[in-house]
DNA sequence: AAATAATCTTTACACTGTCAAGATTATTTC
DNA sequence: GAAATAATCTTGACAGTGTAAAGATTATTT
């Protein structure tokens, strides 16, 4: 039988996370309503109540695909970059977080806007968490710390974190529009504010 | 005549705005509603379209007010430090940027979700052109510099900004969740964050 | 005083999120 | 395998939403 045309989806809980992230894409994160979405999931208005609770539920779950996939590409800049010193490998995982805001901004705001506070979800794989870890391992490398993280080392990954997400949100939010920064890619915005901020992170 | 009651209400633009305002304060942004605005500022449903083309012009407004707000904070963190190093100066207004997001999360949300793309609403007096203006002018004052600003400077701006702006995100939207920064005030985070990062600005 | 403009109200419409009740299919139980 | 139960989807309904058009009221200009 063709799952796709009984009366049952199939797998209709994944359908309605891609459409709402394609929507969002789309049309923006404030215009995705959830009738829209069930219709690009060929299904009635009221369907996605059957797997999430409500829209915030389903707004959520879009977050959590988000920070699963940036995890996925925060490994492999991690990975690419074997071959080279502490310095590069944090500054390669910087860059990963700024393209993957840049290259899915949809996913981006769903992930950063008021998803915490909803702590009624569980989330099971904590992507979230994993990121964060990578980062607290990669600046200690470039310490050359081992063992518990100093509050020094903290320090500096707070430090990185927020660089990468601002650079990260005005990039996302057009808030460089009005300066001179306005005409610059963000692959060279970024590349930049890495360089410059290497004097920080690679101190001796 | 007391214009409180009459036909016509006197002030109307002002009132939908600090409405708008107070009603995110409250209820979060996405669940601010034109018609709720209305009742508050005690006008029918429709009243606002003569000010405002739409609701995204009134929130626009709003981001405009809030810049406004966050000039008048800068300058004072500025005047507060007249007899400091230029670090300290631009230290003070680095933390008024995040003081000022703690404070009015709700203007500093409408500030920084998608308004620079509507270009169709001017600005009249460009606080946010001033706010970065003072910027440029503090990390200029650090490297004792003067006349056009160099690309080094300018890199330093764009990564001054990008720390105190991705603090003030992630603060706001409740990102350090799950992290051991979760625990902390936003006076400590932004403290230490802006002393860790002194070695960058006020290298020599 | 009359005419015009500005401001506010009323009415209307399509669209939204959410719920309740019923229809259809899958899964479990005997 | 048949009956009972659970899971999934649909239909219908409701209060709220943004927005537009047309009318009512007050300010301003002529």
């Amino acid at each position: 039988m063709n799952p796709a045309r009984s009366y049952h989806h199939g797998d209709l809980r994944k359908a309605l996370i891609d459409a709402t992230a394609s929507l969002a894409a789309e049309k923006g994160p404030d215009s995705v309503s959830l009738r829209e979405v069930a219709k690009r999931a060929r299904v009635s208005h009221a369907a996605p109540y059957h797997h999430f609770k409500g829209k915030a539920e389903l707004l959520h779950a879009v977050a959590l695909e988000g920070f699963r996939l940036m995890d996925v590409e925060m490994s492999r800049a991690l990975s690419r970059n074997i071959q080279g010193t502490a310095y590069d490998r944090l500054g390669a995982l910087g860059a990963a977080y700024i393209r993957f805001a840049a290259k899915n901004p949809h996913y981006f705001r769903a992930m950063f806007r008021g998803v915490a506070p909803d702590k009624a979800f569980p989330d099971p794989d904590d992507h979230g968490q994993k990121n964060f870890n990578g980062l607290v391992a990669a600046v200690q490398a470039c310490r050359g710390e081992t063992g518990k993280p100093s509050r020094a080392t903290m320090d500096q990954v707070l430090a990185a974190w927020a660089i990468v997400h601002g650079m990260a949100c005005l990039w996302v939010e057009r808030g460089f529009c009005g300066t001179p920064f306005e005409r610059l890619g963000v692959r060279v915005l970024s590349q930049r504010v890495i360089a410059c901020c290497r004097p920080l992170f690679d101190a001796r």
